[in-house]
RNA sequence: GGGCGCUUAACUCAGCGGUAGAGUGCCACCUUCACACGGUGGAAGUCGCAGGUUCGAAUCCUGCAGCGCCCA
């Protein structure tokens, strides 16, 4: 098939083919293990990634495909090391983030969900899913994710469902699930509790209050005293019960035990002593607001104060904030400000900086409110998820984090972590499987709908309306995708085969969601899952994960986080369509080193389309050859492809060296990706691409392609074997960075007979022991730095390009060989007509000296003096520098006495020839007219 | 306020005890039969500042300055 391929490579034709034959094919679709199989080839050790579910509502963004890409090279290069490899993709079903988007698409209608009724608006939420959900999934297929599609999940599926339900109803018979009314961050707009991650905080300019509470005497009349409290927000005085004071506080000593006038409500609250009281900040006396501050709060359970809620569900002042009821909080503060004044009781207005707390999805100011909502107990799970990072007796963690200083955050996190608010006001998502005994007001909690009171018997049940947090059921994954709660002989081959996954690919802004989630709850219900041949399991293998690689942020060229207000936000659909997935995958794995942020710069990209652009022409070169060699009866043998190409002791130097730098790249590439270095592994790969394989070795293989009657056959089979083996190796190298030319390329190398269906089922180049041949990559240095010499010298001379022209080469014999046996290689890479061999390079010959040589071009031209002078004083400066950097250590007895005996050998070897070298330049200097 | 991180060539970043590297950009030359999304050569850095440890520091320690992130 293919070889006559375009001359520019054009990733718009290629990718979507591949993209829609990866996912008709199922290529990486990972089947239920069988127990009839359980090593089959397949088989082998599993590595598994769970994706951590993005918004069903959210589009593909820089973000994702670069965690994407992240995993997906992880993926497809552990499928091509062999062994069961499984990427799980899914959604989960953003309980807010849709329910808002859902109803601001029937408010457009005219009508709004609670006109439509619960079970109406679930329906058309369902609906909406059905129609957009698949949105970032569709993305993900064609950027050529090889996740198994199979397994998609969405956290709404049934199935995930039941282990929701489960896990509820387990953890209320553990005790660890209560109700009750407390301060948590409400969202007016939402109408629903959210939880503290999801409250963002930003400055925000105000005014500090001071406002003067009348101190009354015994008598119950004001004694014309007051004490003034300073408040960010005065509306909330509506329900204030108590001012408080640091009880040594010497300015209010004269006022323990008096009783306060609560302005514009005129009621009666004491001063109450508490030492949280801080007295440096306002005025030292805190009026205390326990239903719509949590430090209030705490304040009120210690004095056994009551809570009075002043506002509705909408921030609207209650019936409780009398003259003020039906007044949104913002227009009540004005009032109130506006009453005080004319009352005379507003003291000071500061203007006063602080952190107000937003709704993440929809901005609007939280308020602290109390309400009455459903929470987890957290420590014991948190237990768990703590004893699952630390060492344990023999040293080893169960979870690795990458990088490691994430631990500390995770750690000090979880260390400081509060019971876990599972409630929302929502109608969107799984709704709480309690139901309320209107009889005897008892709860009960069932696996099953109940039809009556499981305490008095009552049929007057009615179910809990707010459904669980959406991270409840996120938290639950890693064990949920694999069929927990179901875990029976039979069904449980894939909870066997693939839990614990072995990694959580994720950003570090969901590492309280995610991560600290799926970690406690997986460790929690894992644990009673039996290991397959019965024995209890232990924590390090009731872990969801066994290592949490924590990628880093992508930003703009300018380093700026994007954001749709900024307007610098990078679309990767529209980057991919311009330069290719392959070129944006390589841009940011060139980029990915662990811990650093990514400033994404299409000047990167642009580049690596190049690099596409040039193994595509290299691709083009070969095959322009195999078809010129097929005319001539020679043809190379496939089954010689697909694993790690050698070269015998007598094959010719190129073919032994670019062998040798493959086992090597091979060696570098597998070690960075050990170790998540996908900089390191990208750039090796760069490098041997473009570098040694086209800029030299393509070169120099041009000299053994002769296909004229008179050639040998037998050697230009062999150079064309090299070179086409070397080639699909390497391909095999790039796969998992550049799918789509790989796989493209791939099957072109085998004519369109593939032993696989894909490059991806292929096997990935691992170096061989004892294949990096020393001898050849050394001398190939030698010829290298040769003509890198001698083309320099041409410049300088100004040689016109095409010219061949002489040297005079003055060589030690050890490598004189090296030159002889390889002179059309010199002779064609540097222009040379003719080597020659010399004990002494002609006087007035421009010539250039290294440890191994001194090369002259024989050319007949004019000197530019002035630059020679220039470039030769420099040189000998440099030279100069070094030698008396190295005469100072070397004469000094500390560093001849402690340094390594290698460090003090490599450091007189350096002086010795910089003292040649700076001898050659002194003589080129004094050789030169004028 | 508590914690963490960063500061290396014009830009973006590697290197993290043994005399500075990459990609892009820049300059010059070259339309050589795979590739101008190319080839060849070249210029370019007192490794934020100040101390200390060491025979030796971009690399380890301390302080300072600037930038950034997380938590309160």
């Amino acid at each position: 098939m293919p070889h006559d391929l375009p001359k520019a490579y054009d990733p718009t034709v290629i990718e979507d083919h591949w993209a829609e034959y990866w996912v008709k094919e199922k290529l990486f679709a990972q089947p239920t293990p069988s127990a009839a199989e359980p090593d089959s080839p397949a088989s082998g050790k599993p590595f598994t990634i769970l994706l951590p579910p993005p918004n069903v509502t959210g589009n593909l963004h820089m973000g994702h495909m670069f965690e994407h890409a992240e995993s997906d090279i992880l993926i497809r290069w552990r499928r091509m090391r062999g062994g069961r490899v499984l990427w799980i993709p899914g959604t989960d079903h953003a309980g807010i983030a849709t329910q808002m988007l859902v109803e601001r698409q029937i408010l457009s209608e005219g009508t709004t969900r609670q006109q439509m009724g619960r079970e109406k608006f679930v329906e058309r939420v369902w609906e909406w899913r059905r129609h957009y959900g698949g949105n970032i999934l569709d993305q993900m297929k064609r950027l050529g994710a090889s996740v198994d599609w199979q397994r998609e999940y969405f956290t709404m599926d049934e199935r995930l469902s039941v282990a929701v339900r489960e896990a509820f109803v387990r953890l209320h018979e553990q005790g660890l699930i209560y109700r009750g009314a407390y301060i948590v961050n409400w969202c007016p707009r939402c109408q629903t509790a959210i939880s503290d991650l999801e409250v963002v905080y930003d400055e925000h300019k105000g005014h500090l209050w001071e406002i003067r509470y009348p101190v009354i005497g015994p008598d119950g009349k004001d004694t014309g005293e007051f004490l003034t409290v300073a408040t960010t927000r005065p509306e909330t005085m509506l329900g204030d019960v108590a001012v408080a004071i640091h009880p040594e506080d010497e300015r209010y000593l004269h006022l323990h035990g008096k009783k306060l006038r609560l302005p514009l409500m005129n009621r009666e609250i004491p001063i109450i002593l508490d030492e949280w009281v801080s007295r440096d900040f306002g005025t030292g006396a805190v009026k205390v607001t326990p239903a719509h501050d949590p430090n209030d709060f705490a304040l009120g359970e210690r004095h056994h104060l009551p809570s009075i809620n002043v506002m509705d569900d909408t921030a609207h002042i209650n019936a409780e904030g009398g003259p003020y009821t039906g007044l949104d909080r913002y227009v009540a503060r004005k009032k109130i400000v506006q009453d005080l004044e004319e009352q005379g009781l507003l003291g000071a207005i500061k203007d006063y900086t602080n952190n107000v707390g937003h709704c993440d999805r929809c901005k609007t100011v939280v308020e602290p409110r109390l309400s009455t909502q459903w929470f987890i107990k957290i420590q014991p799970l948190a237990d768990k998820a703590i004893a699952a990072v630390k060492p344990n007796a023999n040293g080893k963690k169960a979870i690795n984090f990458t990088p490691e200083m994430y631990e500390k955050t995770y750690l000090n996190w979880m260390e400081n972590i509060h019971d876990w608010c599972i409630s929302r006001q929502l109608w969107w998502g799984h709704r709480i499987p309690a139901w309320h005994c209107a009889t005897c007001h008892k709860i009960t909690v069932a696996r099953v709908d109940p039809t009556a009171c499981a305490h008095c018997g009552s049929d007057k049940i009615t179910q809990e309306t707010d459904v669980l947090d959406t991270w409840f059921s996120s938290g639950l994954l890693p064990v949920s995708v694999f069929g927990w709660p179901n875990i029976t002989a039979e069904s449980r081959a894939d909870f066997d085969a693939f839990y614990p996954t072995s990694l959580l690919v994720t950003g570090f802004d969901i590492l309280f969601f995610w991560v600290a989630r799926m970690i406690m709850m997986g460790c929690w219900f894992a644990g009673d899952v039996p290991m397959p041949y019965g024995s209890p399991r232990k924590l390090e293998d009731a872990v969801p994960f066994r290592e949490v690689y924590i990628h880093a942020l992508v930003r703009d060229a300018n380093r700026e986080k994007m954001s749709k207000t900024k307007g610098n936000v990078v679309d990767p659909i529209e980057i991919v369509k311009q330069f290719g997935t392959d070129a944006v995958r390589f841009t940011l794995a060139s980029m990915a080193s662990p811990g650093t942020d990514i400033a994404f710069n299409v000047a990167r990209t642009e580049g690596y389309r190049a690099f596409a652009n040039k193994i595509w022409n290299a691709a083009r070169f070969l095959f322009m050859n195999v078809d010129r060699a097929a005319e001539v009866g020679i043809v190379v043998d496939p089954s010689v492809l697909g694993g790690m190409p050698e070269a015998g002791a007598d094959a010719p130097l190129e073919a032994r060296w670019i062998v040798a730098e493959l086992h090597a790249t091979a060696a570098k590439v597998n070690q960075a990706l050990e170790n998540y270095r996908y900089d390191d592994a990208a750039n090796t790969i760069y490098q041997f691409f473009w570098g040694s394989f086209c800029d030299w070795y393509l070169e120099i293989v041009k000299l053994r392609l002769d296909f004229s009657e008179t050639a040998d056959k037998t050697a230009t089979k062999a150079a064309l074997t090299t070179l086409v083996s070397v080639f699909e190796a390497a391909l095999r190298l790039l796969s998992p960075f550049m799918p789509f030319l790989t796989e493209e390329l791939w099957h072109a190398v085998y004519d369109g007979n593939p032993p696989a269906k894909s490059i991806a089922l292929s096997r990935y180049p691992v170096a061989a022991e004892g294949k990096i041949d020393e001898a050849s990559l050394a001398a190939m240095g030698l010829l290298q730095n040769l003509v890198v010499e001698v083309r320099a010298l041409r410049k300088e001379i100004g040689v016109e390009e095409k010219a061949s022209t002489p040297i005079e080469l003055r060589i030690g014999a050890e490598h004189q060989a090296t030159v002889q046996e390889n002179l059309a290689l010199a002779e064609r890479l540097a222009r040379v007509s003719q080597v020659r061999f010399v004990e002494q390079i002609s006087a007035g010959l421009s010539k250039h000296n290294t440890a191994a040589f001194e090369v002259g071009v024989v050319y007949e031209r004019t000197i530019d003096v002035a630059a020679e002078r220039q470039r030769l004083m420099k040189e000998k400066a440099k030279l100069e520098q070094m030698i008396s950097n190295a005469d100072r250590q070397l004469n000094n007895p500390g560093f001849i006495s402690k340094a390594p005996s290698h460090v003090i050998e490599g450091l007189k070897k350096q002086q010795v020839t910089a003292k040649q070298l700076l001898e050659k330049a002194r003589e080129d200097l004094d050789s030169l007219p004028g």
